[in-house]
DNA sequence: GGCTCACATGTCCTTTGGTACATGTCCTCT
DNA sequence: AGAGGACATGTACCAAAGGACATGTGAGCC
């Protein structure tokens, strides 16, 4: 359960709204982290009983933001440095790839064109945001430098799973 | 739901246990795919019933030993050539890297140590597991070969992270 | 003034994943 | 003969994820 220290760390960039958060998870997370509003606002609910979190201001449209706590940032920084990293993926093209000589060579084929292609399209999704932020349009904050890092990691991934695409259909059948 | 057709896929190499599909699961997909057997008796069961395996034997020790049927072969290729793959990942190295800059810089370096071996270890285990492959270890079925692709794959992101992690240590802070 | 759209928050229900617990069986070693 | 360990299967329960549905609000435009 980490959705809980996703959004203390947003937090602690600064007081955000449920539907702040949920943008942000979708924009920046988008395929790495996904979390639907419903968990957000839930998981939220509970951070504040837990005083965790508290409420910093209420806006227009029942707009409700919240601050995050002394208590909360410890909580982030505990989870930080002591707890263990969960290394877990659970990557179905993965999954998928132990059965590809159940495939027919043209589905194969074509399966393998469209996998190398939406992974080459995310690396140059992420390595456009990257060199937006190379180039200063986000400023050059602590959070915007571990946001580069997390986003060449992005990169990496995604580049290596294209490359990794159009490998495999090389590789003999 | 994909530990489903992950169970088809892996019946379709030859009749299994679930103790044995658990196994394989474990070796083979250990960080890439988990599946604890609880699930596994659970999914066979509903498989049974549905019609896309059967038992195919019983052995000593309450062992049972499932087949896949037609039906089930037909739904494993429907789903390959069909369904649409989902790409989500859900890296929670990624997820902290995020939040780096709240990390003591002591606290970071030790852990992006952690992070750098383990990747380098699994890369190390998975390209081992690759070479003795090619050396023909395993024999050389259609199913080999599949299973060959798909650790290329894990070779490659964790040697893509194993990377990104001794990058990071060197990424201003 | 009314329409539409983005903003904003939530409930409810189902599926999936994970942990704990429980049980039975055969083999090997001492 | 007895102990211990690997083999083998399951139940029960709880936490997490995801989709469907519902509702209210302010801004901009025609």
């Amino acid at each position: 359960m980490s959705l809980r220290h996703g959004l203390l760390g947003l937090l602690a960039e600064g007081p955000a709204s449920g539907y702040d958060l949920a943008r942000r998870f979708q924009e920046v997370l988008g395929q790495i982290w996904p979390a639907q509003h419903p968990k957000i606002y839930a998981e939220l609910g509970r951070l504040a009983d837990e005083g965790l979190i508290e409420v910093d201001s209420e806006g227009p449209r029942r707009r409700k933001a919240y601050r995050i706590t002394e208590a909360g940032e410890a909580e982030i920084r505990r989870w930080l440095s002591t707890e263990d990293v969960d290394h877990t993926m659970r990557l179905q093209s993965l999954l998928r790839s132990l059965f590809f000589w159940l495939m027919e060579p043209d589905d194969l084929r074509r399966h393998l064109d469209d996998e190398a292609r939406f992974f080459a399209d995310a690396a140059a999704r992420y390595r456009a945001y990257a060199e937006a932020k190379d180039r200063g349009d986000f400023g050059d904050s602590p959070q915007t430098r571990s946001m580069r890092i997390t986003i060449e990691a992005a990169v990496r991934i995604y580049q290596a799973l294209a490359d990794w695409a159009e490998w495999a259909k090389t590789a003999p059948k």
